[in-house]
RNA sequence: GCCGAUGUAGCUCAGCUGGCUAGAGCAGCUGAUUUGUAAUCAGCAGGUCGUGGGUUCGAGUCCCUCCAUCGGCUCCA
């Protein structure tokens, strides 16, 4: 016999050898039913393993992103049958659950493969699916497990089983085995519905000097409603998605003549942007920062000094050429260059540091044609960059004070789902990085403390610091649940070095400056988009451009219309009028559709008492008011929108 | 850049297997209406069907090139 353990902490005594399967049984037959998969230890099993030792046992139902793994993992498997059935010569190579639903990536040789196929291997899943076939996971050796795929000339395979150590297992179900480590369904049963999503390239091992893959996406359910259930989600997301909204609501257009992601911001976006600016501004200014200015292009051998035309000027937009070909520019793609020259433009004593320069600057670069995405990837994009040059000793509380400003704007704008993610050396490789080992410990340390004291959720990634210093990213889903980096932190003792950047110290020697990079919303761009997103284009009030729309109840009561919305305006409440020759119900649905927060509504009745009758968007009637009171009302909200 | 898909009026879309002057709704313009909390009515105008080439008696429809967009991959200073 052996003791299992239930997550209530009660424990029960087995037969050796029992499955988590015939326990679910034991206990009743509808739980039985409903288990997807299970762990033992902290460790996914699966449902029909045998248990031979003491231990404690989980079952994971669909509504457990256990049970969505194993659910979707199971139907990639019966993806790759049919996949092997239609197309004999394909090579299977991974087939992982992911977020939401599953992939296969498939070597189908020359053939080509597209959405076309999709219909006929969905019925043929379903078919086997209906079959009830059990999923069997059965250990091999590695030798043996290397022969399989020798013979069924699967390279892939092998070398997935290559980089294996210890057992290795194949799952088997129906006619059907694959290289796999486990966590799958009772049977193929249970898989009610399936839907292949798209087909994409992927490269193997996710390399681009390797062999595309073609990748299938598709998601499956235990029941049609929940299929319906998700495509109706996604539908919804895409009303959010920023380029519709930024279409509709008349923020932000692109156009062909002008070039691929460069974005043309229309006066109702512009003017949400300079919102952004100014609040920005403000906030910056109050935190000790000194705007600077700096011009769009720089000599090449500014960004030769500062490495960046080494590592990018290949990926870059070529050099602008002077008439006589004597000198090269090049359009800036960042703008520290240029910030480390301004401090360069005189002497600066340890008493003057910290320096903190700002700059709205924008930048181009050549992002690759299939990357441009909205206003989230661009080409021509303005960073709300600053570049704080301090003493190492001054490096954690200037960390922790754009921290703090990074929240400050994020909370302004209701950003609470972020996550941060601290960028650190490659633990291994540790050649690439610039810099003495002492000083990257000393920042690596400052962030992470930093960010801990903070409070702030995160993740730390190995190898994905910059080669000149570590950093601290903030994280923030679009409507599609992709993930974008807004804000980020980076420390930076590359650039101080190159461009000989110095301080007087105390002992009046010269001494060598930290640098901060440093942009808490990324890229006004990028950030505009996800605030779309998180919005649905309802902005808060601080924010939106148009705060109210005085409607003219029919033609006729336009210059009383008039005249309240520029004393509207007087008062900085930003106003405008509808005097068209239409209907309240027609002017009203205009002024929703552009999510405008507040309607106020006048007629005869509002001009011989003096007041407005005001409704908010969305339909709650606010009440009638005086213009003054309308004022305060609507400042009140402003600044209470400010979170 | 790579894989797959898409591109018809300002916007959203119809146009079946190639066949007379390419359609609708919204937006626009004109006129009527002077309106009370999410669409007043009528009329008019608007398209070299993304671009360039090809196949065909005939191309929005089939093929190729390029451009752009969408979903991924790679990349992201």
């Amino acid at each position: 016999m052996i003791k299992i353990t239930f997550p209530d902490n009660s424990v029960k005594k087995y037969e050796k050898g029992i499955t988590p399967y015939e326990i679910a049984k034991s206990i009743s037959n509808s739980l039985a039913k409903e288990i997807l998969s299970a762990s033992y230890d902290n460790k996914i099993i699966e449902v029909h393993t045998s248990l031979e030792n003491d231990g404690s046992i989980k079952f994971f139902k669909w509504d457990d992103k256990e049970g969505k793994a194993a659910f979707w993992h199971s139907t990639a498997h019966v993806l790759a049958q049919v996949i092997l059935e239609i197309y004999p010569d394909s090579k299977l190579t991974i087939g992982p659950a992911i977020e939401s639903g599953f992939y296969y990536d498939v070597d189908f040789g020359g053939h080509s493969f597209s959405e076309n196929d999709f219909e006929k291997i969905e019925k043929r899943i379903l078919e086997i699916s209906k079959e009830n076939h059990e999923f069997i996971l059965r250990e091999l050796s590695k030798k043996d497990a290397l022969n399989y795929y020798t013979i069924n000339k699967n390279e892939y395979k092998s070398e997935l089983i290559e980089n294996l150590e210890g057992k290795i297992t194949f799952c088997d179900h129906s006619n059907f085995t694959d290289l796999c480590k486990g966590g799958h369904l009772p049977n193929t049963g249970f898989i009610k519905t399936v839907k292949l999503l798209n087909v994409a390239g992927a490269y193997w091992r996710g390399d681009e000097n390797n062999t595309q893959l073609t990748r299938i996406y598709g998601i499956s359910f235990p029941k049609q409603k929940l299929l319906n259930e998700h495509l109706e989600m996604v539908e919804k997301a895409k009303k959010r998605d920023h380029r519709v909204l930024g279409k509709k609501l008349n923020l932000f257009t692109f156009s062909e003549k002008v070039g691929q992601g460069l974005p043309l911001w229309l006066p109702e976006g512009a003017e949400l942007r300079n919102r952004l600016e100014n609040f920005l501004k403000k906030a910056q200014k109050e935190a000790g920062y000194e705007m600077v200015v700096s011009p769009h292009i720089g000599h090449k051998k500014l960004y030769e000094t500062s490495g960046h035309y080494e590592k990018y000027g290949e990926d870059s937009f070529k050099p602008i050429k002077t008439p006589n070909d004597n000198e090269e520019f090049l359009l800036k793609p960042m703008n520290c260059p240029h910030h480390c020259e301004i401090y360069n433009s005189q002497q600066w004593s340890y008493r003057d540091l910290p320096k903190r320069f700002a700059e709205f600057g924008t930048v181009y670069r050549y992002e690759q044609s299939g990357e441009l995405h909205g206003l989230t990837r661009v080409r021509g994009f303005t960073q709300d960059d600053a570049h704080i040059f301090c003493t190492q000793e001054q490096l954690i509380s200037e960390f922790k004070n754009v921290i703090d400003l990074v929240l400050l704007v994020f909370k302004s704008l209701g950003f609470e789902n972020f996550t941060t993610q601290i960028s650190l050396r490659d633990k291994e490789n540790n050649d690439k990085y610039i810099g003495s080992d002492d000083k990257w410990d000393e920042a690596e340390k400052a962030i992470i403390d930093a960010t801990k004291e903070k409070g702030l959720k995160y993740r730390i990634e190995y190898g994905e610091a910059a080669f000149y210093g570590p950093k601290l990213d903030f994280m923030v889903k679009d409507a599609l649940n992709r993930e974008w980096q807004l804000g980020t932190i980076q420390v930076d003792y590359n650039l101080p070095e190159r461009f000989d950047l110095t301080y007087k110290n105390e002992k009046n020697e010269n001494s060598r400056p930290v640098m901060i990079h440093r942009a808490p919303f990324g890229s006004l761009e990028r950030f505009v988009a996800i605030l779309i997103e998180h919005t649905g284009g309802n902005f808060p009030l601080w924010l939106i451009s148009k705060q109210i729309v005085l409607i003219a109840v029919g033609g006729n009561h336009e210059n009383y219309t008039q005249k309240v919305s520029k004393l509207l305006e007087k008062s900085e409440i930003r106003s405008t009028y509808d005097i068209r020759n239409e209907t309240v119900g027609k002017k009203i649905r205009d002024a929703e559709k552009m999510k405008i927060p507040f309607m106020g509504i006048i007629g005869d009745k509002e001009i011989e008492n003096e007041i407005i009758s005001v409704r908010a968007h969305g339909g709650k009637i606010i009440g009638e008011m005086k213009t003054n009171e309308l004022v305060d009302y609507i400042k009140e909200e402003e600044k209470e929108s400010y979170n």
